[in-house]
DNA sequence: ATCATTGCAAACACTTTGCATACGC
DNA sequence: GCGTATGCAAAGTGTTTGCAATGAT
């Protein structure tokens, strides 16, 4: 698949080992983009062609992270996201549908209060109603 | 004490009941503006006058995030934190010294990609190093 | 042959829940 | 006395860890 081969140039990229699991991981982050958790990650995959186990999912999720390959995100307080999109984004997650949108934005001046500070990373989430469900 | 009566005003004004233990997690949260965790103020309350389980830390709580009297925020994805502050404000967590900073900030067109979004709440939280660790 | 990766189950940590007791009006 | 609040312990849930088995070079 094309996307397999996408997948393991991307590991290979940041010094990861392409181990069939690996790249099926990560496979499943470039075809969802609806920041899904390491539950929907093993459900989806466990079953399907493959043996996996929950544990090798977080470990590998967690080996993505601290090499900078996909970012994570705590849209409710119960589940960690995750996301392959590494740029800087924000998150809008709706109330309604639970769906979560990236939007980007401008940064600014909203560091008025944080002279001498020194900012490294920034998380922005929004919740609502996203343009569906505020029909 | 004076903080004790100002907790009983504004637990009445939430048509909260002000049970002792609620009086004195509420005068907790007004008098600690670190974002303590659950665990937190119930070290730092039980034993020294009171009895106090941490189901009813944890309840208490609850009840205070429903009824709107304080907000939760997700600094770590590890424990909720509680804030007694319920107002517009970001927040600034330190890597250093783990020290978590409000700030205000102008809330300006970082919407752009949301036509037709219904936006009914922000969180926005820096990351970096503060004032004191930043030398 | 060696070292890394995986799977399984047990352990962990934070939070919630069920139920009996104690409290307040 | 009656309804609510509390305490305790157990259960629940998401995540991590220990260890043996497997896989790759």
């Amino acid at each position: 698949m094309n996307n397999d081969r996408r997948a393991i140039e991307l590991l290979e990229k940041f010094n990861i080992r392409p181990s069939y699991q690996r790249v099926q991981i990560l496979r499943y982050l470039m075809e969802d983009d609806s920041h899904p958790t390491a539950d929907c990650i093993y459900k989806n995959l466990q079953g399907s062609t493959m043996i996996l186990s929950k544990a090798t999912v977080y470990n590998t999720l967690n080996l993505f992270v601290e090499k900078g390959l996909v970012s994570t995100m705590i849209a409710d307080k119960f589940e960690t996201r995750y996301d392959i999109n590494v740029n800087q984004h924000g998150h809008f997650v709706c109330r309604a549908c639970g769906k979560i949108f990236n939007f980007n934005y401008d940064y600014n001046s909203m560091d008025k209060d944080l002279a001498g500070f020194k900012i490294e990373g920034e998380e922005i989430v929004l919740r609502g109603l996203c343009n569906d469900c505020n029909k």
